[in-house]
DNA sequence: AAATTGCTTGCGGGAACCCGCAACATCTCT
DNA sequence: AGAGATGTTGCGGGTTCCCGCAAGCAATTT
């Protein structure tokens, strides 16, 4: 087996390269990229189908890596591998995997054991494997009501980038009142409120829902580069 | 001489380690914390004053770290190790750094040679060494006019917490209007424009200048948190 | 069938924001 | 001392935003 590594930190590529090795006797070439474009390329000269995939890096960054591998080659097995365990990663994955492709997200402060499992499950066994840690965080959100259905988080995207509502409107295809109540609820719902407590200070709300949207790690400032790029396209498919 | 390394990433922590034993033969011991918090307990009981610190970590960042440990022992040596050349954390180290102290600040990305040149020039011959790289940050700025003083820089962050226009005012001591005039050359630095191209898209103005401001790195994620910090702080001593 | 619940949409008004204009106050340069 | 250059402040008005209110529509419950 051919396994391809894409990540730009010396250090933790070669102690991945060291795990592989010892732990899958099944792989035969390690191959190594050390940002997004350059794995890219690389998966696609070696017909590679089994990557691990750092998230953070410079030229291109992991998820959009994916998306294109994916959709060239969509049964390649990925393992993400990340320091984070941002909202933001996890729905910029959720939307790129294919159907019934096999992936999996572990967190660089994972011990070696659970690398190592890991890498068998997905490279190997191809069943998805989400670390836990991870996986606690897409629950908590559901208790408080506090998760952002898709729809919210179109717009808070949309909002992040500066948009008014009359352009959110047009893009989404909604009414412009039905904006204003999506935000309503997404102030709510990022915690935008008027303490009751500090009555005097009434914040700038659209504003205030950025900040706690990427202090929560519901975005990060990643997603906003992508974000800007698909606005960029759209507006470039209108005007 | 003692010296503390503060690490939370465990490759980098004893890549750090090797690299100063090998480096610097006047070191006598190393000691190591994994984060912010830890590292200034560390630095207390070692006695220690050169200190290797990275700025991303968990429990207290870096710079909020350093900034303890100056205020116990101003003459601590601090060379700052980190991932990115964000200009907030510069912003952040500007501010905290004593009047003569000696610090530096140095790339991950850094070959081994410079790191070690960095070791021996800040920790043991108590000079200030910043990496070119950084260096080219802050003069590109220059150029353009593109750099914000810190007037302007304050008022960024009060917006980025999402008060409006009057607290602003309240809190920095200024009128209205002048704070409205700073959030114009705001909005001019950070490229908040209508560009003439675009004469349809028009955008709001306050979340497009927090926008940009993360994503040409003036400010980042920690840095909203610390000056939320700030902002409760004062809120607390004004009823 | 009627009631309940949930979402969308229009209307309207108060507040905040953006910003041109103009009057001063400082500071600098000649 | 006089002429700019730069920064502060008040005023006024055009926009956008925030959101209560109520009417309309669909799905689900009773």
């Amino acid at each position: 087996m051919r396994v391809l590594v894409v990540e730009d930190d010396q250090f933790h590529a070669s102690y991945l390269q060291d795990t592989l090795a010892e732990a899958l006797p099944e792989v035969t070439e390690i191959f190594h990229a050390s940002d997004g474009a350059e794995g890219e390329e690389e998966a696609r000269q070696g017909g590679i189908e089994a990557v691990v995939m750092d998230l953070q890096m410079d030229r291109r960054n992991g998820i959009e890596a994916a998306r294109t591998i994916w959709a060239e080659r969509p049964q390649s097995r990925i393992l993400f591998w990340s320091n984070y365990a941002d909202e933001a990663y996890l729905r910029g994955i959720a939307r790129i995997v294919p159907e019934d492709s096999a992936y999996g997200y572990v967190l660089k402060t994972a011990s070696r054991d659970r690398l190592r499992l890991a890498l068998r499950a997905v490279l190997v066994e191809g069943q998805i494997m989400v670390d836990r840690e991870i996986h606690r965080l897409q629950k908590q959100g559901a208790a408080p009501r506090n998760r952002l259905d898709d729809s919210e988080f179109g717009v808070l995207l949309d909002l992040a980038l500066g948009l008014p509502d009359k352009l959110i409107a047009e893009r989404r295809g909604m009414s412009l009142r039905t904006v204003q109540n999506r935000l309503l609820s997404l102030y709510d719902k990022l915690g935008v409120t008027v303490d009751p407590e500090d009555e005097a200070v009434s914040l700038n709300k659209r504003v205030r829902a950025l900040n706690r949207a990427l202090v929560t790690r519901t975005i990060n400032v990643e997603t906003l580069e992508a974000a800007q790029r698909d606005l960029d396209a759209w507006l470039g498919g209108r005007g």
